[in-house]
DNA sequence: ATCAATACTTGAAGAAGTTAAATATTCGCC
DNA sequence: GGCGAATATTTAACTTCTTCAAGTATTGAT
């Protein structure tokens, strides 16, 4: 019924799989409160958790907190055993493999990388072996633990079948990864498109938990999204979804090397933030550090570069609440490391342009550290385990 | 277990509603088709679709094509009996209602309408409640066949409890309408948005039949959009969806009234396009039929105004088919009676702007008679017989 | 006529969930 | 300290739905 260790996917009754789902990513939550949730007869939850915590992936914590005004007999509720089982998780760019190693609950405990020197597929596929044995050695636990590895990259991923149906950077085209990785290692892997494994992530043991539909904006050299709607990612049926780099967002804008005219991306894209700071200053070796170090200081024109790109960001995640009308959104990614020089521009683009009550919808905004990403890899490794 | 023409909702065992819906939506199939299709054992189907053949709403047709290369046993196919069952469908613009009766397959068999004056809740009451009297008097079948009614208004609606939240035309605040219809018609009302009326329609009886994921672009005097994804509508958290009348397309466009600047319905809604024939004829009382007869005649700035125009709508399309990837794309509405005028420049905008493969995505244009819409609210309230 | 192929049906067996009753544990109160 | 009300969990009998395996039905090809 469940899977020792050994076995290979963890498939049971929907009513299990949905307990356990739920315990992992709404956390400790007694049996009544699971049926009420899960609209089950807390019957069928007992049986249910039964066989999870015989195999030690829930266990029940000490009745803590006094529930209603009087009386009765305080709950015992379910959590999950994080340590139970860990995970690797791997994002591939186009100079260096990042890994780290998670446990159930998606915390990172160990973290490697490797530069990348050529992108073919065998240097790839060499680079993570060395990367895995890598976490492998400096993870303290049992490697037995560790049986899944989860692949992020940028392209258009097949998730289903591991298959790199074409990734830009690369230049690769129709790259089996899965199966290929999984020679490499011994290990059962998953491959996803690296903002769909961040989206995942989120919407598991980040900020989407509980929403039914939420929006993942990145923001870096590129402006993508990610999509949960309807509880469920979405995937675009051809290869494609979540781009929303090139919206026309500024009539006015500068052109973009797609061939428009003012979108997100030749607006706040990291590439383009530092393009006119260099023009701002006169300064054609200007980085991103320098200019976001010249804004701080109060420079008035690159100042403005960043607001314009806060507000442009603004007005690309009103058009995505407008479309879907997530319950939630986050704007993370590499690019708001000048986190300060742009939230409240975001915020304020995005009210005046999201339509009537959707402006309510909340949003966070913050950094993200690079590894993240090797944990959104490990996250939908997480994800494969529970709902192969 | 399945309802007898009194019973109210039509709940059975998973499989029976598999079955009936995908017999209702994909046609005549045989049992081991319907096997395959729902990962079901055909004893599985032969025992769900059993009640629903006694209670005559599927039935068996005669057997056709001879299937493999030589032999065995020819398939019954199940096919709906259409006529089992009829629906009512009403749309509710500003100025009047629209209703049609349906079978079971969204099939409009009458068709009548009703001039609305006043826009208060009582006014139309009163005018639903006598439009649903003509369409029953003018209905040939046999009136116990009729018991349910679907309503749809533009507006924020909570289908769901049958209350409109908001309808900004008919200044409308949390009307429970579903309730009150009810009381005067007694039949089971749904209701819901418009737009989403005709997407449920479309996804189940139109070209959004088996596709995972679709949009429906709507145009006219505003530009609308909805979504199916995962093979589900998206109804947004904050009852807005599908808002993309204000997605800029143009830099260089003309001022919206939303404070924005070249939006789609700026440059493609109905009003815009008059606006801008206006200006264009010096005539200020130029229509739009007449706009339409001066481009067909081949009047050179007039013509360009329908090409902006479906520029504009393909390059909205294509943010929408960025974002979200969808498997095929409806266009459609009172806005493309000029039909010709727009094709090819929808097209081609779309496919200059849609990201990758995205562009390979199928689209459909074609004009919306105004009953559509009150056929998309009897394809809301066929629904609601299947999927309570 | 017989065989192979395919479609459908049947009845026994099994899985998953429900209901109802029993058990467990606590609080408030006497 | 004991008792009753309240809440949580477990147990056992039962229901429902589904599959499995074996049979029946119908056809084309030989």
């Amino acid at each position: 019924m469940f899977p020792g260790i050994d076995s290979g996917t963890f498939a049971g009754p929907p009513a299990a799989t949905a307990v356990f789902t739920t315990v992992l990513t709404e956390g400790p939550v007694s049996r009544v409160a699971l049926a009420r949730r899960l609209g089950l007869s807390s019957a069928a939850v007992t049986k249910a958790a039964r066989p999870l915590i015989d195999l030690g992936y829930l266990h029940e914590l000490a009745a803590t907190e006094r529930s209603g005004p009087g009386a009765g007999r305080p709950a015992s509720p379910l959590a999950v055993r994080a340590e139970r089982e860990f995970f690797l998780g791997v994002k591939i760019t186009a100079d260096e493999v990042i890994g780290v190693v998670c446990d159930l609950r998606a915390q990172v405990h160990v973290s490697a990388r490797r530069p990348l020197d050529a992108p073919d597929v065998e240097a790839v596929l060499t680079e993570v072996g060395r990367l895995v044995e890598d976490l492998f050695d400096a993870f303290p636990g049992d490697r037995s633990l560790v049986r899944r590895l989860g692949l992020a990259l940028s392209g258009d991923i097949d998730r289903g079948i591991g298959l790199v149906r074409y990734s830009p950077f690369l230049h690769w085209r129709d790259v089996p990864l899965g199966r290929l990785a999984s020679q490499r290692t011994g290990l059962a892997v998953t491959v996803e498109n690296d903002v769909k494994a961040l989206t995942a992530a989120e919407h598991w043991f980040g900020e989407g938990v509980g929403a039914e539909s939420f929006a993942l904006i990145t923001v870096g050299t590129g402006i993508g999204c990610g999509l949960v709607v309807n509880g469920r990612l979405v995937s675009g049926s051809y290869g494609v979804a979540g781009e929303i780099g090139h919206l026309t967002v500024d009539a006015g804008g500068p052109d973009c090397h797609c061939g428009g005219r003012g979108c997100v991306e030749a607006i706040a894209g990291t590439d383009a933030i530092v393009t006119q700071a260099r023009d701002h200053t006169g300064r054609p070796d200007l980085t991103i550090d320098e200019a976001v170090a010249l804004a701080r200081a109060g420079h008035e024109q690159v100042r403005a570069v960043f607001t314009r790109a806060g507000t442009a960001i603004g007005c690309a995640i009103a058009a995505v609440a407008n479309l879907v009308g997530p319950t939630r959104i986050v704007v993370s990614g590499e690019g708001l490391a000048a986190y300060d020089l742009f939230d409240s521009h975001i915020r304020t683009s995005f009210e005046r342009q999201a339509f009537g009550a959707a402006a309510r919808c909340p949003v966070s905004i913050r950094p993200l550290p690079f590894e993240e990403w090797a944990r959104g890899a490990a996250a939908v490794s997480i994800q494969s385990l529970v709902v192969p």
